[in-house]
DNA sequence: CGACAAGTTGAAAAGCATCAAAGTAGGTGG
DNA sequence: CCACCTACTTTGATGCTTTTCAACTTGTCG
């Protein structure tokens, strides 16, 4: 939207004024960096608040007994982290940086209180949490019924078109932090397998890569492989606007 | 909660008030009744309201070029349908019965507009999707990282949970609308598969079956079988007090 | 009774996991 | 500046889980 960092998606659906961007700022304790690699909150602790991600990729996982992990969300910046926790007892899921990273948190009193104070925020907040269901639903998809191949480069391009909305990425150039075995944790596969499957990729031209990046030359013919459709979000829609 | 049918699983997670349960009433349209197999909306139509299961089974599923479907919820009483489309200009999923239902529906204009009026509901719609979030890590991960006979056996034990919760299960005894390709087309596995996961589970003695039932004979059993955790749901927390 | 949907069974093949080992880059300390 | 360490990537061989295909059985409902 604008060329300033983006603070919080939660406008992304809805329009909000100053006064609510800064009602929802007030809300945030000032941000703290962390390394890569640190854990914001860990599966089975109490759930007291969510954060803001200012800047980085944080992942959100669940992890099994016989130690396999699977990461249900990629974070990028932007997103509200831990939400989904808010009604349980205890944390689902463990949240841990894999970059640098920026994040703010919100007390779960204030979030309530949003509600009450600027139901607006409320709907947009809502608003969000079914735009996490979508992708969810999208990932399940994947997961469940579309082969290696076709299913890294649905993630692929999904994590393209997400760091476009935030500013992060052109010319289909993406900085890429994750390791093959958070990719294969994210789409249920091995390491080994997403290191196969990405090789055939390139072999077919839809991606080139080097260590740091990956890079889709032709995203429309990345899009035309992909079996998923191509989502596309409302903006300020008829039945929001009173 | 009551021995009443349950209207809305809204006020699972903050009790909501007479004249609140009322105002979410005067929102939904009068109920209707369908058959088994109607398409209550299809992936890809336009989206103007949501719904309200009040009776029966409703899934609700992704189809993908090639033919495969992904179902990515099953709906039982007190149920929300369609919310995630909201935030798309065209459905992601279809929604249809599997068993005869009774549903009624919501605009989109009355549901922004009981954010304003009854934020205390907003945020009860919202911990709902939060809660639809949780459900979705869930099988996201049984389908990623679960082998097919445990897999079988949490969505099992996982409908059972649900149906307890509305009234419409004791003693382990669900009847049983779905066919053994809806179960594989909700698991990600093939019909064939999953008849053999039955089979095995009963071999092991954790379930049993008839053509219109399955009997959790040891529900105790059937949670240590299943390797995911038993989700514990806030009610009335601390934090949504004023 | 006959038709259709769903369940069941077996055999073969495919896709992905597993295991093990070697290769590569980046960072650190001597 | 080199040597080493660590984390990640890459490769090959093998095996298992699940799919696919096809046929047959069972139940249900007109």
């Amino acid at each position: 939207m604008t060329g300033a960092p983006p603070l919080f998606r939660v406008a992304e659906f809805s329009d909000l004024d100053a006064e609510e961007l800064d009602a929802l700022k007030m809300s945030c304790s000032s941000p703290r960096e962390i390394a890569r690699g640190t854990v914001i909150r860990r599966q089975g602790e109490p759930v007291d608040q969510i954060y803001v991600l200012k800047a980085g990729w944080v992942l959100s996982g669940l992890d099994l007994p016989d130690g396999h992990n699977q990461v249900v969300k990629v974070h990028l910046p932007g997103d509200i982290l831990g939400a989904p926790s808010m009604v349980l007892t205890t944390a689902a899921e463990t949240l841990w940086s894999v970059t640098p990273a920026t994040i703010s948190s919100i007390p779960l009193r204030s979030l309530a209180r949003i509600f009450h104070t600027h139901p607006k925020i409320g709907l947009s907040l809502f608003l969000c949490a079914q735009q996490e269901r979508i992708f969810l639903m999208d990932r399940l998809t994947s997961v469940g019924r579309i082969p290696a191949l076709k299913r890294v480069a649905a993630f692929l391009l999904h994590i393209h078109d997400r760091l476009q909305n935030c500013g992060e990425c052109k010319d289909g150039l993406i900085r890429w932090p994750l390791t093959q075995q958070h990719v294969g944790d994210i789409l249920g596969l091995t390491s080994v397998h997403v290191n196969r499957m990405l090789q055939a990729l390139i072999a077919e031209g839809l991606i080139a890569r080097n260590r740091q990046a990956i890079h889709i030359p032709d995203v429309d013919a990345m899009r035309d492989f992909v079996p998923l459709p191509t989502r596309q979000w409302v903006h300020d829609p008829d039945w929001l606007r009173d």
